[in-house]
DNA sequence: AAATTAAAAAATCTCGAAATTTTTATTGAC
DNA sequence: GTCAATAAAAATTTCGAGATTTTTTAATTT
């Protein structure tokens, strides 16, 4: 749990870039669990982050309770904080879930989306295409965060015209979700798999505004990635860790 | 904002029923932003609402805190926490997914349910009934609140076998919403309506597990409360209150 | 040796004061 | 009188120490 290496001019731009230091801590948080560098169902002792985050307890504790709400975090009563611990059972009804926010979303684009919104797709899309080019080289850390921040981009561009906020804001929290489970998944790969030709087959669908082959093709493209999540390591031993 | 009234007796019950202080000022908070007596958009002052509710400043932080991920307030960067507001454009949407949200729930309980469901689903119906048969004398500030608890615990024993924790999760989110409107619907109530029979031929579908009909009716149950909400006088002058 | 109790250690939870930032009020210049 | 700059006031944000609770360790009894 300890070293979470960060170099000193991170941290600096982080602090600044956020409002409060609350904000800096909750990003920073969450990042660590997305990326699996704080472990499913691990403890989240205050005064040993309070030293890892260089934060007080009281800014720690709030930036952990608006993950509490976003559900990467759960507390115990009298008893402290804990990595939200990851499951099958979990990621199936996220993934579930996530087919009928997404669809839903996806259809209302394509039929208020504009011109500037295809732009937006076709842009999202190229630069996710130029991030896989160079993954099917070598995957670093480096480039998995760059391809979650496309991957989110694109997904987010092709919905981006509904105009229904709780839609957009509940298919937000469920992609977080997800996130921490594909990360994972892109760790240790087994399913081969072209993602590319997945994406490059939703983003024609959508422009074509073809609104039943875009759903169906996104709700394959998620169950496709469920079955990828399905068999990663974390899930096979009793997932939680820490006692 | 000042004398919300309360018994000391109140007070000490309610502390003692939370595990954490935060977990107390949260339940307050949250009722007082649910009924109205915090009017939507108005500030909330961290060092007026410390002496109110009696809390630090820090454990009332975390308490906002986990008020802002149910979008019941809104923080803004260093300038504090405010009641979320409300518009007529945010209740549709909220009803709007409800819909969706709620029968899909409904649909999934309707197949699962089992006797002891049915048994539930009838018994949280007649409590429901009794609350009401004394409304039609009297609306008090107090049968209010008993017609809510039992209202939710009816429409939460309908769909309470569902098998997805996440789609329970968001309807949740959505009921508490569209709790604050009803109630300020259920002050200037205009609208006379039959909700009694609505209530009582979507448990009478419920029970003979004809799903199809079960989210029909409960479809157009959400559709008449919305339409009650819609003429609430808090949305026709320009929502927000306090500057 | 296992179980119960008591003491010590560790961790959470809570508070109010100090540091920052924003807002309001005052002063001075044009 | 209006605008800008400055000072004072008010509010948010942040911190670490103290109070409570939980957990661990040690001692005692059966």
């Amino acid at each position: 749990m300890n070293n979470l290496a960060r170099s000193a001019d991170d941290l600096a731009s982080a602090r600044n870039n956020a409002k409060t230091l609350v904000e800096y801590a909750y990003r920073m948080i969450r990042e660590d669990i997305l990326s699996a560098k704080l472990k499913p169902g691990s403890r989240l002792r205050v005064e040993h982050m309070r030293t890892e985050y260089d934060v007080g307890s009281s800014t720690l504790r709030e930036a952990l309770s608006l993950l509490v709400a976003d559900r990467l975090v759960v507390s115990v009563g009298q008893r402290g904080f804990r990595v939200a611990p990851i499951s099958l059972a979990d990621i199936q009804d996220i993934m579930d879930l996530r087919k009928v926010l997404e669809t839903r979303a996806l259809r209302e684009s394509i039929q208020l989306g504009t011109d500037e919104w295809e732009a937006s797709v076709v842009a999202a899309f190229h630069r996710l295409s130029k991030v896989e080019e160079r993954i099917d080289g070598q995957m670093t850390p480096e480039l998995v965060d760059q391809w979650e921040a496309c991957n989110n981009a694109f997904h987010d561009a092709l919905i981006s015209h509904s105009s229904s906020p709780w839609l957009l804001h509940f298919r937000d929290v469920l992609y977080h979700q997800s996130e921490r489970y594909r990360r994972m998944a892109l760790v240790d790969r087994t399913v081969p798999r072209d993602v590319h030709q997945e994406h490059a087959d939703i983003k024609d669908a959508a422009l074509d505004r073809d609104a039943d082959a875009a759903c169906r093709l996104t709700e394959e493209h998620i169950d496709r990635t469920l079955s990828v999540m399905s068999n990663i390591a974390a899930l096979a031993e009793d997932a939680d860790a820490d006692a």
